[in-house]
DNA sequence: CAGATCTCAGCTATACTGAAATGC
DNA sequence: CGCATTTCAGTATAGCTGAGATCT
C-alpha cells in the first residue's frame, strides 16, 4: 500500500464478494508473476505451454482459443517463446493461413519448472485454508464461471 | 471470445485455485465496471464515496488507504467527482499539506445509486450458489485475504 | 462472396513507481 | 533534518478492438 500508517477498509467492500474476489485474484497474480518472473516467464507463457502440452501442436487461433488469450496477445507470445527455443512455429501445409506452433523439450522443461512455481503459489496463497477448504473454494468458483461460460 | 469456435480450456488451468480466482474476479470486474459506466461512474468513484460514506470527510491520503487506492489515482479521482458535484476538495486550515475531501448530497444520492448497481451485480455473479454458499465464499475468500494483509 | 487466420497498432482499467513542491 | 501530503508523469500487466493482408 506503499504507506506506513493503516486505516481499516470500508464494510461496504470488505463484505462484498466481488470486491474480495478482486483483491484474492490481485494477491493471486502478483504472486504467479513474481514466481514465473524468477523463471524468466509470464503468465501468458505458462498458459501457452500447458495449453500445448495438453493438447499437442494446434494453430495460433486454437492455443487462444484454449488458453483463454486474445489472438493479438497469442501473436507476441509465441514470439516470445520461439525465440527462447521453447516452441517452434511452422506454417500448416494444410492451410496456408495457419501457423503451427509445437511446443519443443527446453519448452517441457520449462513448462515443469512453472508447474512447481505455480504449486508453490498456491500453497502460499491458500496457506489458511484446510485441504477440504480449498476443494469447496474450487467448487465454488468452478460453479460461478460455469454460470457465465455455459450461458 | 470474439470467435465463434469453441475450445476446451487446458486441466491445469482449470484446476488451479488462482486461475479460477482470476477469471471470477475478471467476471466480477467487468460486471461491476459495466454497471457504474450505465451510471456514469467507475469502480474507485465507488470506493471513494463509500469510504467518505462511512468514516466521514478525510484527506486524500487516508481516503487512499482506507480505499485502498494509490495516492496518485485518488488525485485523479477526486478531481473527476469534484467536477461532478459529487464531493467537495477545501483546504485544511489545521494542516495546510492537506485537501479535505467530503461528500455531498448528490454524492450520497449516487453512492446509494451505485450501491443498488452492485447488488445487482453481485446476485447475477453468485446466481448459481445457494445464500449458505455465498456465505461459505466470503469466508474462504476473507481467510485468504487475512492471510496476506495480517502477515 | 462470407468467414477464418495472422499480425500490428492502439486502447482501457487497475495498480504501481519516481520525483518534485510544499508543509509539518 | 526526516517525514507526510498532493500532484504529475510514466511504467506494467491484463484484456480487448479495429483494420489490413492472406487464404479457405
Amino acid at each position: 500500500m506503499g504507506t506506513t500508517a493503516k486505516d481499516a477498509a470500508a464494510s461496504r467492500l470488505t463484505g462484498a464478494p466481488s470486491w474480495l474476489l478482486t483483491q484474492a485474484a490481485l494477491h493471486a497474480s502478483q504472486l504467479a508473476s513474481e514466481g514465473f518472473a524468477n523463471a524468466g516467464a509470464r503468465g501468458d507463457h505458462y498458459r501457452l505451454l500447458a495449453v500445448l502440452a495438453e493438447f499437442g501442436p494446434a494453430s495460433q487461433a486454437a492455443l487462444g482459443r484454449r488458453s483463454c488469450l486474445d489472438r493479438s496477445d497469442v501473436v507476441a507470445a509465441v514470439n516470445e517463446l520461439e525465440a527462447g527455443g521453447l516452441v517452434e512455429r511452422t506454417p500448416d501445409s494444410s492451410d496456408r493461413r495457419r501457423n503451427v506452433v509445437t511446443i519443443t523439450t527446453a519448452g517441457a522443461r520449462q513448462l515443469q519448472r512453472l508447474d512447481e512455481v505455480l504449486f508453490g503459489v498456491q500453497d502460499e496463497l491458500l496457506a489458511r485454508l484446510s485441504a477440504h477448504e480449498r476443494g469447496e473454494l474450487v467448487r465454488l468458483l468452478t460453479r460461478i464461471l460455469d454460470r457465465h461460460e455455459g450461458g
